[in-house]
DNA sequence: TACTTTAGTGAACGATCGTTCACTTGTCAA
DNA sequence: TTGACAAGTGAACGATCGTTCACTAAAGTA
């Protein structure tokens, strides 16, 4: 690719600015002195498919703004297709309505088994209802807690991931909350 | 807050398109008749922090874009931290170098105990050195796969999470290609 | 009742926007 | 040596930008 290190110089803005710069700030970011200089490489970029022209106005196209979705690692023959990739933000990806989510970090290890730590963060859709099997933010007889919703014989309860804890059956009122749409994990290094 | 639903609707319009609309579109999408009353509400917006000024032009400060992290729930008891908000995106907190990162989904169930799943994704850092206990995607002896790098005795090898399978010793050469950062798990629902 | 505040209209402004055109320079191939 | 092409300069353009000012209508308050 041609104009490669612009391009990388121009995500580092976007990431840090959450916007493009105009063609004039292009112009002492990349260190040319025309606009027609910007207007051409741009141009280019817009065939490549990093960006579109939508209402007169340059908008990337998520090749230019998303890490690229390389294929499986198979078990015993793994392999890195370069090709063919798809491209998500894990922002699109996870979050489905940003305006009735948010996130909660994980306290506890009720829900190690199906791969939930301490620690971890998980992403949390407000709703009053949700299925059984669902892991779900409830508040049970005023405690709140993060279980996985349960259903036996029309009682609804909650229970841990590991079977060997107790569930736990309402006294009063379990009132759902929110519902549990992703888990995510920062490795430390 | 005074204008959500008019704020609702330009994180719908942002989340669409990734990027503001000007003030004559938000004309159409308010439905004002004029620019300034657009202008008036801006500028609450903007004291009240969801944007800022950079340049002369408007932008979405994290408040905006970022959905909130709320407060640990406790084991035992439980709380709900309304308050004291921090705001983060899962791309921003996950990935440091959009540039040499990219994304992987785990085939297997070899790191199953480390609460990496089969048909997680994994945000993989290009890089070739890691620290024992990385998370490594490697090459050894040509074959490609996701493994724990462990050292005993000057001697390098790959180990999976469950101790008792064999740990891969190589035979002619193990490469490190990338450090795995983080893992994604989206939940069916 | 009269007064103030709030919410929005409508017209006008200078500044910046992306775009276009004509031109220069250097490189490579015929 | 010449001609074509690629890469960048520089000036100019109309359109749109955010902003400002003066005004109106409705709602609340004393």
């Amino acid at each position: 690719m041609k104009y490669e290190k612009l391009l990388n110089t121009l995500k580092r803005f976007f990431k840090k600015h959450r916007r493009l710069p105009s063609y004039s700030e292009m112009l002492s970011l990349f260190g040319f002195a025309s606009k027609n200089a910007i207007y051409k490489i741009v141009r280019q970029w817009i065939t490549e498919g990093f960006f579109i022209k939508e209402e007169d106005k340059l908008v990337p196209t998520s090749k230019f703004f998303s890490l690229p979705l390389l294929g499986l690692v198979k078990a015993g023959f793994p392999i890195l297709a370069e090709e063919d990739k798809k491209y998500l933000t894990l922002d699109d990806y996870l979050i489905e309505d940003p305006i009735s989510s948010f996130l909660l970090t994980v306290s506890g290890d009720s829900l190690v088994e199906i791969g939930i730590f301490d620690g971890d963060i998980v992403v949390i859709e407000k709703r009053k209802e949700a299925l059984p099997g669902d892991v779900v933010l409830a508040e049970i007889d005023r405690e709140w807690t993060l279980k996985i919703l349960r259903r036996d014989q029309n009682k609804t309860y909650l229970a841990s991931a590991n079977i060997n804890y107790p569930p736990f059956f309402p006294q009063n009122e379990l009132k759902i909350h929110g519902v549990v749409k992703a888990v995510i994990r920062k490795l430390r290094n």
